[in-house]
DNA sequence: ATGGCTCTCGCGGAGAGA
């Protein structure tokens, strides 16, 4: 089984660039993040044409998470307790054995700004609802959580310590999520690697190797030992027929079974 | 030092992203 999540950046936009992606590389379930579409425009047709059921929490114009599935899901949760004045940044179902999330964590901007506040909020919110829920075996938490766990995941390393993205503070809200039972998958896989999965759009930042690693595909022990690869699809990065990229790769886990 | 690009809304230019 291959699982992956990939922020988008506007499926209006990214819909025959998803579609190459989704027929080269043929996940079994995906998590889409920031669609910039409300529930009613997303195209359903469009995906079911490539195979897949999608379940969607969607917003005009910002935000928006999607569950795609090549079996029917079971919808579980639809918008974060306690963080819906965030908009809408996760979604849950159950597909088969596995309990799959995905989440568009808030960006903060700056360290200064009240959204910085409201982020580390919505983390709490987060921490709480997974914990108190009757999570699954085999639990998956993917997505863009906007924060940089290590120096090693910033293109500046330790130079970005304190930086929004890279604060104490962000990074023990992070921590208090794994600290619930959960794994990195592609740090059990490259514990040393660095590697990013989302780069600037300006100034030629993908070229110079300019990036930062935010997107993760979370997982509980049972997920953990079903790990077989876990890769960065930075191909996906790049331009293809000539079609915009997305400003961030899709992370990939194939897992046995 | 700043912005450098791309998206949405909506038709001009602003806000958001990370």
């Amino acid at each position: 089984m291959r699982i992956a999540t990939w922020n988008i950046n506007g499926l209006r936009a990214r819909l025959e660039f998803t579609k190459l992606w989704l027929e080269d590389r043929a996940p079994d379930i995906v998590g889409l993040q920031e669609l910039k579409m409300t529930d009613e425009d997303f195209p359903h047709d469009f995906f079911a044409d490539l195979g897949y059921h999608a379940i969607v929490h969607g917003q005009k114009s910002w935000n928006g998470v999607a569950i795609l599935s090549r079996t029917p899901a079971e919808v579980r949760q639809v918008g974060l307790p306690g963080g819906e004045d965030m908009g809408a940044r996760l979604v849950t179902a159950h597909i088969g054995e596995l309990e799959f999330t995905t989440v568009y964590c808030p960006n903060g901007k700056t360290t200064t700004h009240d959204d910085y506040g409201r982020k580390l909020a919505w983390y709490d919110a987060l921490v709480s609802h997974w914990q108190s829920g009757d999570r699954a075996e085999q639990a998956v938490i993917c997505g863009d959580f906007n924060i940089v766990p290590q120096p090693i995941d910033s293109w500046r390393g330790t130079d970005a310590d304190g930086d929004i993205f890279h604060t104490i503070d962000e990074r023990n809200r992070l921590q208090n999520l794994t600290n619930l039972g959960l794994y990195d998958l592609y740090r059990e896989v490259s514990p040393d690697e660095q590697a990013f999965s989302w780069w600037d759009y300006r100034g030629g930042a993908f070229h110079r190797k300019h990036g930062l690693r935010i997107d993760f595909i979370f997982g509980t022990a049972a997920v953990k030992e079903r790990i077989r690869d876990v890769v960065i699809d930075r191909d996906y990065r790049k331009k293809k027929d000539g079609l915009t990229a997305s400003d961030h790769a899709p992370v990939i886990a194939e897992l046995e079974g």
